[in-house]
DNA sequence: CTAATTTTTGACCATTTAGTACAAAATAAA
DNA sequence: TTTATTTTGTACTAAATGGTCAAAAATTAG
């Protein structure tokens, strides 16, 4: 393929557009924004990426990439199911200061564009319930490993904790961590 | 008092204008947007409210108003005080659709402002402390009432009811109100 | 080497943004 | 009635917005 070569790499501005939109939010993210974190100049981002819509929506799938990847990492380090998924919640706890304050990218993108941008509400909404998948398939795990009751419902306590992942996240930027810590602990004692 | 009288009441535009920036959020409303929806002009809206964030603040301050006002009169409506609680959470799966999408104004302020805007973050998180000081209040009573046993973490339970909310309010937009509801029940079965 | 193709660069553009200025209208106190 | 004061209406502004364009640079296929 003849033409002049790409002087960057694409997942490369590409997670650097992610702090970006992850730490503004889509409408506070303006291209200059984009353009100085990237390192790139107007023509390569709109020759690669098109419009910021369409590099927002990028960014989501990268992210939600990483994020399933890095949960399904952290559960599996643990040889037992149940400590896994419990090992994602207490270590929020372990979250930097700079973590907190910008949230779960996908619930932020949820709240901020469910009323603005249909397309890119319906991504972030898609990878979080990649994440609920990915919660009932190792809470299954943990029923073969018997540390849940047989007769428990799966998918209820995966939708739990999606929502307890949504909530925390929220609750985060309100309160310092070791207030949590408790709370956390009273929520996994519904995985049972 | 000498000089020409408003021809608006004050609180009315504040609502019309809450109900803008709940839909959209701070940074995708614009002036123009609040001026045709409150059914000012500019010089009007300026002399009154002095910027959009001055606005915004008012707007979380009386949505704050409303919302306490609100969750107070549900739960006493209950003589049980931890039925009353409870209530406001199955009530949730009532709002409609429309409801549904704007979720919670105060969690969605938080998640667009914290890395924005302190001051209008800061008052939104207030705002949603004040809900925490209620519920732990009203679980105070249910104590009382002999619903919640003498040893048990009040303030753990409140805790964690703000963060169900918080939850709640995003995941809302993720799924069916039915696919919600026994989570919820799960959720208050915590309350004892 | 030449032609075809791609990326880079930065100037440019129309639109929208939050906010200001100021005159006209309305009112109350003196 | 005059004067002081406030609100209203609208034209205006400077800056920022997302996006386009065309020329130059770099590359490969033939």
């Amino acid at each position: 393929m003849a033409g002049r070569r790409r002087l960057f790499e694409e997942t490369e501005v590409l997670e650097k557009a992610m702090n970006v939109f992850w730490k503004k939010g889509y409408e506070a993210t303006s291209t200059e924004d984009l353009l100085s974190a990237m390192d790139l100049n107007k023509g390569s981002l709109y020759n690669t990426f098109n419009s910021k819509k369409d590099l927002f929506i990028k960014v989501v799938d990268h992210f939600g990439d990483f994020l399933i990847n890095t949960l399904e990492h952290n559960i599996q380090a643990e040889p037992n199911a149940l400590d896994g998924i419990k090992n994602v919640f207490r270590n929020i706890c372990n979250d930097t200061p700079e973590d907190r304050e910008r949230g779960c990218f996908l619930g932020n993108s949820v709240s901020e564009l469910s009323n603005i941008d249909e397309d890119m509400e319906r991504k972030a909404i898609l990878r979080l319930k990649s994440m609920q998948s990915l919660f009932e398939r190792h809470l299954q795990r943990a029923q073969e490993q018997g540390d849940i009751d047989t007769g428990s419902d799966i998918r209820k306590q995966a939708l739990h904790l999606v929502n307890l992942w949504n909530g925390l996240y929220v609750t985060l930027r309100m309160y310092d961590l070791k207030d949590l810590k408790e709370m956390i602990e009273m929520n996994l004692k519904l995985l049972k």
